[in-house]
DNA sequence: GGTTACTTGCTTGTTGACAACAAGTATTCT
DNA sequence: AGAATACTTGTTGTCAACAAGCAAGTAACC
């Protein structure tokens, strides 16, 4: 193991344009990447790991991302907007409490189809809650957007009649994000303890309770 | 800066008794614990800087803590009992929706009397979302605790007929704790973003409608 | 179409920071 | 006094980060 690593060692990297060479470097590596914080979080994970999981050396998992901080805002981001996707795909033109449900319920189903995602997305966002965490940005601005986003369906039932008018959004909408979240965290660190699809029907149905104007 | 650091280099180390001296030590350490923490996170915070910081040399903290994760240990232990406490004065014999109202209204005061253990502590719980994590077992078991006590005040509220009985204790006590916790977390990302205050009104009100018999 | 210069992908060498431990010195206790 | 305990200093191994180099691909020129 200890003889020298050149890139031919590595499968299918000769013979290939430099932009095969990269997609699929990127894709075993970000590969690599999620496996390892899975199995050994943040901390745990070594970039020399990654290049080495990956197939390559030690080095270039430093050299592709920069920094372990490079790394999981590549990872967090890939992630992020696969999950962005997903939810306009699901709430679409929607507004009031059926876009809150339908985000709730969205969520529920990319939890279900991919949980592997969520756990690394969500074993990153919680890093963030340290000072001067190179993913507090990352996360701040996630959940940010989040609160804004239900903040903005809140205001819309209130402006369409939907939503009772007692309510307010900012409030509602701190709540909301704040349910999923700890629901999350919960699971994450609990997984066999949550049963997310019971939990999920009530909190849809107190939503509405609650809303309904 | 690099002269030999002696034990009487530190006030009040000198003409003390043992149990005194551990105390003053043990006390400096933690204090400077928490604020590295504060500061610097987890993984910012070093065992060296945390006894450089309290006035020892740069191996105190390995020699009393033995590990970083016997550090966290410790903290997170200290923190916790005082919450604990906190809690228990709070709730008493308390039962039912009382009980879980007065819980969280103890958590909201405790935010607002102690920010910064709660801070603290919240740091070192979210970093347990990491698998591998040396605080991983903390967590776990400090939020499972959390929702048995919950789920326990729910169910004796409805052995006394004071909660609808048509719903889950478990999954209410789930979300309870989500609710609390996913707060807490945004509030650490965000300060300034939460209004504490208004969302633990908001909070209670929904609790009572939503359970009340 | 073949040789040469250049660019880009990737690897290895090295440094400094830190946790962990071992071995030492200082202070108190009996 | 010496034993025990509190604390300090020396050292090792791991890892992130960076620097320097090698190898494969690409383009310019003949």
């Amino acid at each position: 193991m200890t003889q020298p690593k050149t890139a031919s060692t590595v499968q299918n990297s000769v013979g290939k344009t430099q932009a095969q060479r990269v997609a699929a470097s990127d894709k075993a590596m970000l590969d690599a990447a999620m496996a390892l914080i899975l199995e050994n979080g943040m901390d745990g994970t070594t970039l020399a790991a990654i290049g080495e999981r990956a197939g390559y050396s030690r080095g270039l998992a430093t050299y592709r991302f920069g920094s372990k901080a490079g790394l999981f805002r590549e990872v967090s981001g890939n992630i992020q907007r696969h999950w962005s996707d997903y939810l306009n795909a699901a709430v679409g033109q929607d507004s009031g409490i059926d876009a809150l449900c339908n985000a709730a319920s969205a969520f529920h189903h990319f939890v279900l189809e991919f949980p592997q995602e969520i756990r690394v997305l969500h074993i990153l966002y919680y890093g963030g809650a340290s000072p001067n965490s190179d993913v507090r940005g990352l996360a701040k601005q996630a959940f940010s957007r989040q609160v804004a986003d239900a903040e903005r369906w809140v205001e819309d039932g209130l402006a369409s009649g939907s939503i009772r008018k007692d309510v307010d959004p900012r409030s509602i909408a701190a709540q909301y994000v704040a349910h999923i979240a700890g629901l999350t965290y919960i699971w994450l660190l609990n997984p066999g303890d949550i049963d997310f699809t019971r939990i999920h029907q009530d909190f849809i149905r107190t939503l509405r309770e609650r809303l309904a104007a």
